[in-house]
DNA sequence: TTTCACTATGCAAGCGCTTACATTCATCAA
DNA sequence: TTGATGAATGTAAGCGCTTGCATAGTGAAA
């Protein structure tokens, strides 16, 4: 089985007429190695060709310099600009990233979890602080470093770098009340086992128990797809009292919800207003462009990379908790009434 | 240094009263253990949350079940569906995947290429068939298993899953063609190192060529963000002579046009006409929506990892070169004159 | 010269897993 | 009854690397 053209220490050993320590001392700590001994060894490591063994490395170290993220998808953009940065981060540092998704779904990610552990990951990349007792349990038993992103529990041990999801629900509804509407209607993503969606909801829904004269007309659960956001928008705007705002948990819901209004003959924001949540490139194209929320995606998954780096280099003193600032964007869906 | 919590298969077989050779039976092949020996096993598995070290496998099998893909940016859309896809793909076959970018830099490419060598890729997913013979030969060299995405090249010896760019970049031209136009000008990214984005030029000028009376009136190259694309389109536009449709080497492309010629205060597609190339959502959601190129992006992604695990598991009679279709998705943007 | 301190190197024991081979044991045909 | 057969399991030898400890070699101080 073994793989014969591939040269191991004892071949470069063996050549430089050294033992296999050395070799070893060589590459991992260049200075504790004689400079004719690390010229030999240089040479021979050139002349074959020779590269590290990963399985043997990582068994000997039980280290593979090897990071996991698993995020829900990376079918919409929602992440995937946060990944890279996080990537990048990652990179900059000699770490490698695997990946693996959830699809929003808690048994997946326990899989997938357990996947990545597997195939080596020093530590992960999670999304999101909910998550059954089962996994949760896993993570603290096994004392697995990692760090959750897009959220920002105030309980709970595990590290976070993220935003208060229910904080900005809150402040995009205020800013919605603000322009005068006191109608409104929320389509959301499915909020179980989804604490941010849950958390924006709920504070959508203070932001409004806040206003005394303001209503909330109707809630819709669906995916983050732009049929099944079109869908929830027709529902809402079925009923017989109609929401002057729908408020949306993500710019899909929000675009779908745009482009289901055009369908229905509705102008934007004329006949009706709309938000969107996230901010991500779809949120400037469409016409008008959609006022939303935007969610500091690069810095998040950069400063996520920073933390998990430094957790698994045991660096002391380090803050566990980092609550980024999401702010209004204001463009064109959202008209004063 | 020893994970003093992590549980080995020592710990594991003499919970379960066996050995450890079974207890890798039961995770391997099950089959060949008794049923109930593997339930003593299971149990045993789950109660101490017993998983498998990455290192020791990977050293006692010379495999690492990992595979590595280099994309050039998760930032835009243009690859997420296909990494999404080539990911659940590999997933599903109880395979990881490493993934790092190239940010469209050869040099960078090869770094991440060895990197996730040294992190033990079993095998590459890499896009694009253009590289430097130092790469190539590299890849050549130490016998990678990989294959190339996004591309389908009649030469070499890589295998391939994609499309033909160039015919795809034809089509698009004599379809814009078709509907009368006959001064265009084309913008797209950065060619350099870029063979997809070379080749639908290429594609694009043949197709004007064969057409007598068509010119193309300018051909801007820039990087794939709508800043720089509708920096090019007011480029274009502010010679004297004006084209009546502009070709997009990418829908991201397409849209900063789009977004720059309503700052210019012109119509799409009245006053002048704009096509794409990817189909990413964004295409669906500008108004108009855009008529552009739709590429397979998740089967391509599926097939891709298909072929790469095929190649993995050295499965015979392979067909290296899967050649996917792409369509004209006709929308808004392309008005007959 | 002897001794000490220190550096450079080698030796060898793992790290956790897989697997060829050996062993045990039940079954069954002769 | 006996031996052959085959299934289930155990034994133990690696896989390639790192690293604590032992050893050899060197120069300086005594």
């Amino acid at each position: 089985m073994r793989d014969s053209n591939r040269p191991s220490l004892k071949d470069v050993a063996a050549l430089a007429g050294v033992s296999t320590a050395s070799i070893s001392r060589c590459i991992n700590s260049p200075h504790k190695v004689a400079e004719p001994t690390r010229q030999r060894i240089q040479n021979a490591i050139e002349n074959l060709g020779y590269v590290p063994h990963f399985g043997g490395r990582a068994l000997a170290r039980n280290r593979t310099n090897t990071i996991g993220a698993i995020i829900p998808t990376m079918d919409n953009a929602m992440f995937a600009s946060g990944l890279q940065a996080f990537q990048e981060t990652l990179s900059a540092a000699g770490v490698n990233l695997l990946v693996g998704s959830s699809n929003y779904d808690p048994d997946q990610e326990f899989k997938s979890i357990r996947s990545l552990l597997s195939q080596g990951a020093d530590g992960l990349l999670l999304i999101g602080a909910a998550r059954p007792e089962k996994t949760q349990a896993f993570l603290t038993q096994h004392a697995i470093p990692h760090v959750l992103a897009w959220c920002c529990p105030k309980t709970g041990q595990s590290p976070s770098v993220g935003f208060d999801n229910q904080k900005s629900g809150h402040d995009i509804t205020a800013h919605v009340l603000a322009h005068g509407h006191r109608k409104l209607a929320v389509i959301c993503g499915l909020r179980e086992g989804n604490d941010r969606a849950t958390a924006r909801v709920i504070g959508i829904k203070q932001a409004i128990a806040a206003q005394g004269d303001a209503q909330l007309l109707g809630l819709e659960e669906c995916k983050y797809s732009f049929e099944e956001a079109g869908a929830a928008f027709a529902q809402l705007l079925s009923s017989s009292e109609k929401p002057s705002a729908v408020i949306c948990g993500s710019d899909v819901l929000a675009v779908g919800a745009m482009l289901q209004a055009r369908k229905l003959g509705l102008r934007v924001p004329d006949d009706i207003s709309i938000t969107g949540f996230d901010d991500i490139s779809l949120a400037r194209v469409t016409t008008p462009s959609l006022t939303t929320v935007r969610v500091p995606q690069h810095s998040m998954g950069r400063k996520a990379a920073e933390v998990l780096l430094a957790l698994l280099n045991q660096e002391p003193g380090q803050i566990l908790r980092h609550e980024l600032v999401t702010s209004i964007i204001d463009r064109g869906t959202l008209a004063r009434i």
